[in-house]
DNA sequence: TATAAAATATAGCCAAGGCTAACTAGTTAG
DNA sequence: CTAACTAGTTAGCCTTGGCTATATTTTATA
């Protein structure tokens, strides 16, 4: 009955600037980083997985745990979920090896990380930085936009 | 017994191109991480109703189901933690608002989201994509690299 | 070579963020 | 003014990704 309206400015044609997009491809927006959200996780570990192996010869449990920040418990579950996805292989107890399909995925993750690593540190964004934030940009950026990123780079600057 | 290792290529001290960052640092990247992913959807939906206030009068669940790409239960249930955050104000069954709380981070959230969007387009990336990119991106942008891609937008065109 | 320490695994708990199905409240048309 | 439709809520289920505590296995050392 009361009426309980609190402000309720009208629409007046144009409040703001730029016009909402359009409903399909505004729910797409947020499809798009769901998706990447469900792949992100897997795609670190496998890159780290890689990256271990490359530069210390093994990838071990507990390095993952430390280097990632969480606890080996948490690893030991993941891994179990990298094993059923085919990504990864071991023993129990024992070092963890890439799959041809793992190794794939930390390939392709990894050139991508490098190319929005580089391009953060072309702009001219501090190293310590740049590495953070391209930990979680990699995920979200477009193959259009990373072809942008390369090529800016090597335009810019080392 | 029989040995299973599969390659194993040891350390030859320099593998790799980039060294890994040290365990403390590189731990840090991923809590980074993991710490946006725990605000992103929050910030998300905070800054999505005060579009819609600002665009259309008034915030319907219904809205922002379709716009998220969601179902009603799913709002409902986000309408909900977030009145918990003090973010939003709502009568059962009636339209959203923002508390002073709320608006604060959506105005926050969006000249972020603004800013990203602009940077995308201005370095050459076409403007859906950059919308697609610019939705994961925003969340993982240091201040450092927002404030350098406003000065990047402002130099180079419109 | 026992035994202590370190590494890995498992069990069980929790919160977030999805979903469908069933129910309830508001709004609109006849 | 009632019936039908639309909008919003609730319950219950599931997966993911954290955690702690407790086993188990390997590895190192006395
Ligand atoms: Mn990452
Ligand atoms: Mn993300
Ligand atoms: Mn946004
Ligand atoms: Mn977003």
């Amino acid at each position: 009955m009361s009426d309980y309206e609190q402000q309720n400015v009208p629409p007046s044609s144009d409040s703001g600037r730029d016009a909402l997009p359009p409903v399909t491809q505004h729910a797409r927006q947020y499809e798009t980083v769901r998706n990447a959200h469900e792949t992100e996780l897997i795609e670190d570990y496998v890159e780290l997985i890689g990256d271990l192996i490359r530069h210390q010869g093994e990838a071990r449990a507990a390095d993952l745990a430390s280097r990632m920040g969480v606890s080996q418990a948490t690893v030991s579950k993941m891994i179990r979920r990298l094993k059923e996805l085919g990504l990864v292989n071991s023993q129990p107890y024992r070092s963890l090896f890439l799959t041809e399909a793992g190794q794939t995925m930390a390939e392709t993750s990894r050139a991508r990380h490098d190319i929005v690593l580089q391009f953060l540190r072309a702009l001219g964004v501090r190293d310590s930085t740049a590495r953070i934030d391209a930990e979680g940009m990699e995920h979200h950026v477009s193959d259009e936009t990373l072809a942008i990123m390369q090529q800016f780079t090597e335009k810019n600057a080392r």
